[in-house]
Order: C-alpha cells, then structure tokens, then sequence
RNA sequence: GCCGAUGUGGCGGAAUUGGCAGACGCGCACGACUCAAAAUCGUGUUCCUUCGGGAGUGUGGGUUCGAUUCCCACCAUCGGCACCA
C-alpha cells in the first residue's frame, strides 16, 4: 500500500537528522543560490500559495545538487510588522509571543512538505541578533550620508496611526486598512534611494544605476516595466519667466517645450514652493490663501472622487512668455503635483488634455501650435482636437514645419542659449521614508543630546534592544516614547541623560538584506564577512509572488548597490534571475478569502493524499508564473500517479538487465530524461510531469524491474516527489539517500527515432500518414507520398502545382484550384 | 487614460526558428475484475456529418504552399500605475 502518512515523516527525520541538505561553506562544487521570498509568518498559518513557489525553488535545487553543485537554499521568518502588533491591540498578548508562535507553525508547516531547506542558516528578523545588523545598516547609511531627517510631508494613516511610503499608498488609500490617507508634516527619517538611480562611481568603483541594472538581470518583463515606470525618469527643461511689473520670477518644469508658442498661461500646485514663498505678494492673496487651505484639507481620496474637475484661483500676477511676448496669467490650482518639477507647470491648453479642461474652465485662450496625423488646422474647440502625441509645429515662428520630436531638442537649445531655461531630468522616484511610528519593529539606533544634538549609536553598543514592556496601543507616537528602560540612555559623547529615538523602522528595511545574512547567518562581527558574501552572493535564483515587482525588489537591489559602492561586495544587482508565481485561485475561480470560505489549507491535502501529491499537484496545476484555480479533483489525478509508481516497485524483482524493456520503451525513458532535465531549466514543471506520467503509464505492466532505467526514473522523480522517490530507491536496494546521486543523462541517439510518421497534406490538409526512415531524400519522400493511394483518390484530375518537403515532417502538395 | 499579461474541448491545460491542434490530467460513457461496491485495468471522448467529408485555437482582415504561432485593427478578462506636465 502507498501510505504518505508512513513514509513522508520518516524521511524528513532523515533527512532533517542527516543534515542532508546542509550546504557546506567550504567546497569544491560550484555554487549555486536558490531563495524563497520568505513569509511573513502570520496566525493564519501556511496558504497553499506559499509552497507553489517553495515547490518550484525546492525541485530547482534538488536537481543541482544532483548536477553536482553547492546548493544555498535557505528559509526563514519577516517577523517584524504590523499585523502581529494589531493583532496584539486587539486582543493584548504580546507580538512577540505571537510571531514565536506563528514561526514555530510556519516552521513546522513547511517541513512538513519536505523541501530541502538547510536549516541552520534559519533567521527571523524580530531577533536581536537579526535586527542588531539592521540597525547596522541604518548607521552604515547614515555615515555615508544616505540616511537623513527631514521634516516632510508625510503620509499619515489615522486609522493604523503611522507614517505611510508613498509605496503603501493606494489609490489615496493605506494599503492595510483602506482609509484615508491625509497629509502630515513631521520629522521623518530618510534612506537616499535616488542616490542610486543613475551610474555612480566612488573611489575607482563603478556602481550601476537602479536603472541600467534593470539591463542585465534575467526578470520577468512586466516587473522590469514596472521598476522602470516607478523610477519615472522624464528629461525636461526647466524655464524661468519675468513677471510683469514685479521683480519676482517664476521656473516651470516641462518635457514638451516644443508647445511653448501655444503656452497661454502658468499653474502652480498649492503646495509649492512658488506658492510659499510669494503668497504675501499675490494681489489676490486672500483668495489664493483660501483656494490653498481648502486644497491641504482635501486627501487624497477626496482630490480623485471630484472626478477631476479643474479648478483654480488666479493670483493677480502674470508671466511673459520669452517666445511670443504673450502675458500669461499665474494661477494657482491643485491639479498640479507639487513634487514633480518646480511644482509649477506651463499651461498648453492646445496640446494637453490637463490644461485644456483648465483653459475651458477658467475661459482661457488656446492656441494651435501642432498639427496632428490628421491632418486639422482649425481652431482648437474640443478635447477630440487636442493632440498631445505627434505631428509637426505650426504657428511656432522658426518651428515651423518640424516634428514635434526635433522641435523639443531645436527649442531646448535656444532657451539654454538665450538663458531663459536648463535642462534637467526628473525622477517621480522619491527618498524612502522609513520611520515608523510603532512598536514591532527594529529601533532607529539614534540618540538625541540636549548639548551634542543628533548621535549616532556606537556600532558596539547595538543592538539596540527593543523592549518587551511597553504599551504599544498607537497613540500617534512610538510606544517606545513612554518606556523609560528604553529612554535611559546616555550622550555617548558628553556622557549627559539623552533620548533615544522612538521611532521603528519599516519592515521593508528588514526584508532588503536577509539575502545577505542567509550566506552567513551566525556572524557575530558582521552582518555576513565579506568572504561569504562574495562566495555565495548574488542569488542565482529569486522566486515569489508579482506583489513585490517594486517595493521589496527596488529596496533590495537599493541596499545591494550601496553595498558594492562601499567595497562589501563585488556585485551591485542582487538577483540575477527572478520568476514570480501565479496565484492559486478558489475552486471558485475567485481569490482564496476567509469570507469567500474558499480557503484552502495545505495540510488537509498533506493528511489526506500526502506531500509528494500537494507539491506534485501544485506542479501539474499548470504554467508556474499564471494564475490558475485550484481543483479538488485534478489532485486525484496525481495521487494515481503516484500510486502507479508505487505499484510498479512495490515487491517486484529487480533484474540487473535492461532487456525486459523493449526498444520504444528505452527510447522513451531518454526522451522523458531530456524532458524532465530541459523542463525544470525552462521552469515548465507541468509538462516535466505529463511526461513522467507518460512514462509511467508506458511500463505500467513491468513484472520486472530493470534497474538502471528504474533507477534513472527515480531520480527525475525525485525532485518533484522526494519522499516517494527515496523510498523506491530504497526498493531498488539502496542505503543512504538519493539527494547527491547523479542527476541521469540521456543518450542523443535515442532521443531520436529511426523512423516517423510523414504527414501528407494536400493544400496544408493533413490527408494521410506513412511510415519513412528518417533521413529520407527530398525527392523520395515526395515519390512515396504521391504513391499513397488516399492521395491519389484526392489530386485526381487536379494539376499539382508545387510539392514541398519538411524534412522528418510533412510533405505537402500544393493543386491548382480545378 | 497609460503600461503589462491572458484568451485553445464539458474543465485545468499541451503544441513557438510557421508544419498532424487538443499531449498529460480531470470529468463523462462503455467494458473487464467483483456477489456487490471501492480500488485497479482497458476502450472511447472538439463540434457537425448524408460517414465521403466539413468546420474549428476571442473577433475581423493580411502575409504564406501551410498560421494557435508572424503582421494590422478590434473585443473581452485579469493585474499594475494613474492629473508625473
């Protein structure tokens, strides 16, 4: 009988006993690094989610180690965050206990499917001796300058009482609990991530930019694109207007100055620095001084449910064209984005939609100044007619005539020239803001002085410990503010009573280095020595979900290139191949949701049909990076299969020779060899177990077991099926574990058959089928094709036009039509 | 609105330098074994058909001897970004 429930404990003991799956620090064998995003671990408990991709990485390095490499495939816990700390306001135990408790299940969860983690190297970032090398990068980026405080303007969650990235923003909205997010100013701390965004060179070391690095990683397109749009690189110039009878002046940012004849008036966001510094000298400062309070009370939600109506108030000023002489007037209105640019735009109501909608709304002029693919030249009356994408320049004195395309480089120059403007290229990348107004994570390890200011805690008094008594209700502040263990500090420089800083830091800070400890994870001098970092380093093969395709992937490869420019380590991309999983749907075709009661748990599969099925199923289910829904029924699909297996061995004698396989049958254990080993490369995992079935099914009859073809079977299956695998490798007489044997190979000549079926088709309709050896002659195969009778009967009275040969392939005749 | 992905039987899906559409699995039908059931094994299973064939990979065009695959235009679903000047 195949029993799971007996086999699959036994060996994990083995092999968690063994250490089997230890990767060993010195070695010959060439290194290879497989990771896992790791869990956050949350009471819920594992999803079936999680093992998709710890599947997919598990049978990756499975099959490498069989190749012969030095396999790092490690695992371990993102502890650190706010889930654990609601859950603990909610029903007031500790976060602590209850992250060690949801690790311990984690933990207990995921060995229970039998991945090949080595366990040693198991790291949560809620230790002190994790977060101590937290808290290390925050000084390391803080000496070098990379870490700031700023009183900002800042995301501010009311509901969850903290500091939001302007990644955890969505739609106006906090990612976690939907509110509203408003707009706060406070003394915030800041990572210089847009310090990296370009090439940068430090003492000799060239370090590649966040964006030419996107260049020569392996990843999947999308999250490319979508890195790239994050960044938001657009290059602009940057023009600075007279304003008429005033001495003040006013710099707006454009990317489209080949519009510039057609600019008609200026509009400034309420929060910009123009608007700031000027207020007062407004003639209609009282009305503008109303429009811009309205404006900071509406939140972000508020500013997209009007729909985007344009609305505004004029200043009283206006400015001079340099182009045209044209007086514009300066508005101020709060479609414009304070932090792109100046915060103040060029209004072409002719060519963009925006300022369109302004012009008609505020009953201002609009001017052609392009003539678009189609062609229209007439006063410009409707949205329909604006064109903001081609055409040629009219109205535009020396533009005339040129492509809007040359015309921007054309006029870019003449405003540089005629000192009026300079180019500039902006980012839509801001600093990552990562305080944290709460309690469950790692400590920013800053004291203030009340002589000495801001100081940096020594590197040899970390960690900084978070402490365990603390209320942590959120009460805008950090909980950390009310503890006084925490706040008896001293100066380290003038030894005096002084406060440490309250805040926490993100947990994407957490999550942008545990990479990095994995390869070294009991260090006590260092985060990792910069030996292993450079041994092991970078990741060959990063898999999770698309959710992170910027925030955790961005902060990474940040942490990776301040890194390399630092002298840590010899690479600045972190990841060189990175595949997302697709998520697995209810059976409903709808996301998993307590609420939808769709959820499915992985150890009610694991009790009733065993791991080997929930990761073979999980496999099978179908292309690894797509979304597909989970279905009761398809996993019996896979458990016959591995009964099958099962069967085939179970008591059967093992005979030395090949020779109770017939030839197709030798044939197609090559054939699934290739497969199965061109698969796993390809990470096509379902089609590596179509294969594995057809073999199966192909020997299902064996009274005998041959045991080198049997043996190389066991071995594919292996990585997929582990526990069964070594059981049968156990039938076959083997001792110790199949987890290093040799990865089996096929041979080429029996990949290919000697003879195949030639497909005859007569006007690209497949008509009949014949027998032909392979390496048949053009002109042969042709002969025999038109001595099939079947193809007689069909060009009967036809005239044959042409005849093509695809050779080991087709033949297909081509008639005329009477 | 912009960007990215996807679209193939009753269902999950397979097939890419353009060459037999539907591998493998599920489900279903029939058969074998059984007193019976389960399990297992075998056969069949895109649709239509006058059994000669015909149609068919979201829709409409195109290129080609030949298109699921390449090109153009559209439609639908999902995901991301969203007044970024």
């Amino acid at each position: 009988m195949y029993l799971p429930s007996k086999i699959e404990p036994k060996w994990q003991e083995y092999w968690l006993k063994n250490k089997t799956f230890k990767a060993p620090d010195a070695s010959k064998k060439q290194k290879y690094y497989v990771l896992d995003m790791f869990p956050y671990p949350s009471g819920a408990g594992l999803h079936v989610g999680h093992p998709e991709g710890y599947t997919a990485t598990d049978i990756v390095s499975r099959t490498l180690r069989m190749k012969g490499l030095n396999v790092l495939h490690p695992m371990g816990w993102d502890a650190f965050g706010l889930p654990a700390e609601n859950y603990a306001i909610k029903t007031k135990v500790h976060p602590r206990k209850t992250t060690e408790e949801s690790i311990q299940q984690f933990r207990t969860q995921i060995r229970s499917i039998g991945f090949s983690y080595d366990w040693d190297r198991d790291v949560a970032t809620c230790s002190p001796e994790y977060y101590r090398w937290t808290q290390w990068f925050f000084l390391f980026l803080y000496k070098n300058g990379l870490a700031y405080k700023k009183k900002a303007p800042v995301n501010w969650c009311e509901s969850c009482k903290t500091v939001l990235a302007n990644e955890q923003v969505v739609n106006g909205a906090c990612e976690r609990c939907h509110n509203a997010v408003i707009q706060k100013e406070l003394e915030q701390w800041f990572f210089k991530i847009t310090d990296f965004i370009e090439d940068t060179e430090r003492e000799g070391r060239k370090t590649d930019g966040l964006l030419t690095g996107l260049g020569k990683i392996d990843w999947p397109n999308g999250t490319l694109v979508a890195q790239r749009n994050w960044i938001g690189r657009s290059e602009g110039i940057t023009i600075t207007y007279p304003i008429e009878g005033v001495t003040q002046t006013v710099s707006v940012f454009t990317t489209r100055p080949d519009t510039n004849f057609g600019a008609t008036f200026i509009v400034a966001a309420p929060d910009s620095e123009f608007v700031k510094k000027y207020l007062k000298d407004f003639p209609k400062q009282n009305e503008v001084a109303t429009y811009v309070k309205a404006a900071s009370h509406k939140s972000e939600l508020e500013r997209i449910a009007e729909g985007r109506q344009k609305t505004g108030v004029f200043t009283g000023w206006h400015a001079i064209n340099h182009l045209t002489g044209r007086t514009m007037p300066i508005y101020v209105t709060d479609f414009v984005l304070a932090n792109v640019g100046t915060g103040v735009v060029v209004g072409v109501p002719g060519h963009d939609l925006r300022d369109f909608k302004f012009a008609q709304a505020m009953k201002l002029d609009i001017v052609r100044v392009v003539k678009g693919p189609d062609g229209d030249t007439s006063i410009i009356t409707q949205a329909s007619q604006v064109q903001e994408e081609a055409g040629t320049m009219v109205n535009s004195d020396f533009l005339n005539g040129l492509d809007i395309h040359a015309a921007t480089t054309k006029i870019m120059d003449h405003i540089e020239a005629k000192g009026w403007g300079k180019r500039v290229i902006h980012y839509k990348l801001r600093d990552w803001l990562v305080s944290r107004q709460r309690y469950w994570g790692a400590p920013i390890p800053i004291v203030y002085c009340p002589d000495c200011g801001e100081l940096p805690v020594s590197e040899k008094d970390l960690p900084v410990e978070l402490p365990d008594d603390v209320d942590f209700m959120p009460t805008g502040e950090s909980p950390l503010i009310h503890s006084k263990k925490f706040h008896a500090v001293i100066c380290p420089k003038c030894g005096k009573p002084a406060r440490r800083e309250s805040d926490t830091m993100d947990t994407f800070v957490c999550s942008s280095w545990y990479f990095f400890r994995f390869m070294d994870p009991q260090n006590a001098k260092a985060f990792a020595s910069k030996k292993f970092l450079n041994q092991w380093g970078p990741i060959d093969l990063y898999v999770g979900g698309a959710e992170h395709t910027v925030l955790h992937l961005l902060y990474a490869r940040f942490f990776t290139k301040a890194l390399h420019r630092y002298g840590f380590i010899d690479y600045d991309e972190p990841f060189l191949t990175l595949r997302h999983q697709g998520i697995i749907l209810g059976e409903d075709n709808e996301k998993m949701s307590k609420s939808r009661g769709n959820v499915v748990n992985p150890d009610d599969v694991i009790k009733t049909y065993g791991a080997d099925t929930l990761r073979l199923y999980e496999m099978f289910m179908g292309p690894f990076n797509q979304m597909k829904p989970w279905s009761t029924k398809n996993i019996e699909g896979v458990y016959r299969f591995l009964k099958k297996a099962w069967f085939l061995f179970e008591g059967k004698v093992v005979v030395d020779s090949d020779d109770v396989l017939n030839e197709a049958q030798v044939r197609l254990l090559h054939k699934t060899i290739k497969k199965v080993t061109e698969d796993i490369e390809h990470f096509s995992f379902n089609t590596a177990i179509s294969q594995l079935m057809i073999f199966i099914n192909e020997v299902n009859g064996l009274t005998q077991l041959p045991r080198k073809a049997m043996e190389s079977f066991v071995l594919i299956l292996s990585p997929f099926a582990p526990h069964l695998a070594e059981e049968l490798w156990a039938m076959l007489g083997h001792k110790k574990t199949l987890a290093y044997e040799t990865w089996p190979t096929f041979d080429p000549a029996l990949v290919k058959d000697e003879v195949f079926e030639l497909v005859i088709s007569i006007n690209g309709k497949p008509r009949d089928w014949i027998q032909a050896t392979v390496g048949i002659a053009q002109e042969e195969a042709i002969k025999q094709a038109l001595g099939s009778e079947k193809i007689q009967r069909f060009i009967e009275g036809k005239k044959v036009i042409k005849q093509i040969y695809v050779p080991g392939k087709l033949v297909n005749i081509v008639t005329s039509d009477q």
